[in-house]
DNA sequence: AACTCGGGGTA
DNA sequence: TACCCAGAGTT
């Protein structure tokens, strides 16, 4: 691992040149730098801009977010995915106004005790909001690291992963742990691109970096391939009544855990609706749409039917357009039907 | 160690 | 298509 010895004083130089302007960068207080680290999880710096903006403006501070409805966190975060990062969220609220007097923890170990922050998080926030020398392992970092230090293990194995850190803990430098985190960050998000697709002649660690020095950039990171996803084919029920849409909120643990949809059921027809009780007045088919999940893909086909009275099943509402746009937290997997429903709901006004 | 958990940009 | 993204929690 000696070349990552020769990596701080030119990454520090490169990323004061070259690091984008962010909005959690201009004022990185502890509560900024946890809501962007926990957004930023898996997730793009261009998906979360807006979100970041939208959810200080409404939760400024940790007691804020310690107290706010669980609908109102669910419509924040509605579309953004890995919902529980949501919940975990509240729950690291909650326990730095109970455990830590309503101060953010300033020390590594405890700020790892936060629901929903692992390493990765816990030395981001450490490092950035705190100055505390320690790594920030992500997938950009891997691959940065891999490529420069010629590491063929696989990147997601624990074992790598764990190399990797405790060479960047030894050569880190002690003075500027937020910056070199972020710049060996923003190197892989900006130079060292992924799928054997870097741009060595912008980088400045290409005089030492072993994958570009042996021509192996595009053999390394080392990656095992990942399983095939397994199909869905589900029925789609948009059922109407009095220019309102019926919705059910889904298990508070599982795939879209607590968020409210249109309800569905796995190779359906119309006598799901008798087992709810619910009588169609009108009955067609209502389009189709797919969702492409991690590990699942849904197909769907859609049944829309004119209700012939308001009786639901327990815990289902009628919601008007008002209420889908700014009450339920409803999941993109339905994107595909939300023009034909407000279609539907204006023209029943 | 393997699986679950979103959604979208990119080639 | 397939890959990847400022990963964490559960099994």
């Amino acid at each position: 691992m000696n070349q990552l010895e020769q990596l701080p004083i030119p990454l520090l130089q490169w990323f004061q040149e070259h690091a984008r302007v962010l909005p959690w960068r201009s004022d990185p207080t502890p509560y900024h730098v946890w809501i962007s680290e926990i957004m930023l999880q898996q997730t793009r710096v261009a998906a979360v801009l807006d979100y970041y903006r939208r959810f200080l403006d409404a939760l400024p501070t940790v007691a804020h977010l310690a107290a706010v409805e669980e609908d109102t966190l669910l419509k924040l975060w509605q579309g953004l995915g890995y919902y529980n990062r949501a919940r975990n969220l509240q729950k690291a609220a909650r326990q730095i106004m109970e455990e830590f007097g309503g101060v953010f923890p300033a020390s590594y170990e405890e700020i790892l005790s936060l629901a929903g922050v692992g390493e990765y998080t816990a030395g981001a926030i450490s490092s950035i909001a705190f100055g505390i020398p320690v790594p920030a392992v992500d997938g950009n970092v891997l691959r940065v690291v891999a490529r420069i230090t010629g590491d063929r293990g696989d990147i997601l194995n624990a074992a790598t992963k764990a190399r990797m850190r405790a060479a960047l803990l030894e050569t880190m430098p002690k003075q500027f742990p937020g910056a070199y985190n972020q710049a060996l960050m923003e190197l892989g998000a900006l130079v060292c691109l992924p799928n054997g697709a870097p741009l060595c002649e912008q980088c400045p660690a290409a005089s030492f970096c072993t994958a570009y020095q042996e021509g192996l950039t595009g053999e390394l990171p080392v990656k095992a391939p990942k399983k095939a996803r397994r199909v869905e084919k589900r029925t789609v029920f948009l059922l109407f009544h009095g220019g309102r849409v019926a919705l059910r909120r889904r298990p508070k643990r599982g795939l879209l855990a607590g968020l409210w949809e249109y309800p569905n059921e796995v190779e359906a027809g119309p006598a799901a609706l008798e087992a709810w009780g619910i009588t169609p007045r009108t009955l067609e088919a209502g389009g189709a749409g797919k969702h492409i999940f991690s590990h699942i893909e849904w197909h769907m086909h859609a049944l829309l039917a004119e209700t012939a009275d308001d009786t639901l099943p327990d815990g289902w509402v009628w919601a008007d357009g008002r209420e889908l746009e700014e009450v339920y937290a409803i999941p993109n997997a339905f994107q595909a039907f939300s023009d034909t429903v407000s279609a539907r709901l204006r023209s029943s006004l």
